[in-house]
DNA sequence: AAACGCGTGTTGAATATTTAACGGCCGTTG
DNA sequence: CAACGGCCGTTAAATATTCAACACGCGTTT
């Protein structure tokens, strides 16, 4: 609703630059090994404007992970407005792409230690949107809704984090379908 | 010899992202469809800031070309001080690297119709290059030397721009060779 | 004709970022 | 132990950039 006051250009430009150069180096070497300095000289900011938009290195990659997880929320509740093909499950194919245009990141994220903080969040999305899709009334033997996200979303993110590692062997409508297909077999979309 | 006093990375972020816009939108569209408004707008860079470095698109575009022109002198000279391998007469292969490193910006100009600006500047640093090379007692019937450079000159920078157009169908390895030949061919080289 | 939209250059005040410096901590080297 | 180098996190003053607002020209619409 409230427009958001445009945030200063320096800032985005700045963020963005630290943001790049950061994910470079999450890429190159392990996390512990980054500094504060190498950042800020890859990405041409003085050191100090690192510590004005983020605490440590740890907060940035908090939030980098963060709005990573956040376009991909805003991604999924926007197709949801739009009625007639809705969310992830009957056509995660957006969710792919976005994935595949996003591929340095989360290419660095699947191979690196920290990735379980990544993982967690991911999944904690995943679960949340799939919980939604299976409301219908069930015949089946009851299963637990909440165990059957869980365990859906942990098989997804495991398809996504092969084919990330795999450098996207296959296209991402390829991979929609396929997913899709398991959704199917294990009946989690809603409608008749 | 006077170390130039470093300039605020602020100025080299600006100009960074200001000329990468810049080329992005030429090998777009038209350079007179281009508007210092596109250029702030894809740069996240406000339109003042542009007019604080170039007096317009027109300066911006020198200043492109310039700077690459100085790049490639450098590259030579620096290679001249190092004994074994002078210039780009007895190894062209660097040049060739310089060319495909800057692609985008290569193909930009070959592709446009402001390429003068850009092919006479090219021309006139080759065939001085050239000329230096020339300085050879001549036993052959005198050719005169700066037509000579220009002639070959003129010849290198075919070579190139076809390169470049056909999206550098061979390696530089292979073209630095190829031009070599040619240049020793026409006995351009200086040392026995 | 007037009114409008759109791009250009140019200003002044507000603001983000830079620079250079500080003190502190830690690991290495003498 | 002392000295050093490297990185950290923070500061004050200098500086580049932003934003919003001008006035201008120019083509299009009313």
């Amino acid at each position: 609703m409230e427009t958001t006051v445009k945030t200063d250009r320096r800032i985005l430009r700045s963020k963005q630059s630290i943001i790049k150069s950061f994910l470079e180096l999450f890429s190159e070497k392990e996390f512990e090994q980054i500094t504060i300095n190498e950042i800020a000289e890859r990405a041409n900011v003085n050191r100090g404007t690192i510590y004005l938009h983020y605490s440590d290195k740890y907060d940035l990659l908090d939030k980098c992970i963060e709005d990573h997880i956040n376009e991909l929320i805003s991604l999924c509740t926007k197709r949801e407005a739009h009625k007639d093909k809705q969310g992830m499950v009957q056509d995660p194919k957006p969710i792919f792409d976005y994935f595949r245009d996003h591929f340095p990141f989360f290419s660095a994220m699947f191979s690196n230690q920290r990735v379980f903080l990544f993982r967690e969040q991911l999944l904690n999305f995943i679960s949340v949107n799939l919980m939604v899709k299976m409301k219908r009334p069930d015949n089946q033997p009851d299963i637990d809704h909440e165990l059957k996200a869980q365990f859906m979303a942990s098989a997804f993110i495991g398809i996504v984090e092969w084919w990330i590692r795999h450098q996207m062997p296959h296209s991402t409508q390829f991979m929609a379908e396929q997913v899709r297909n398991l959704f199917e077999n294990n009946q989690v979309y809603t409608n008749h």
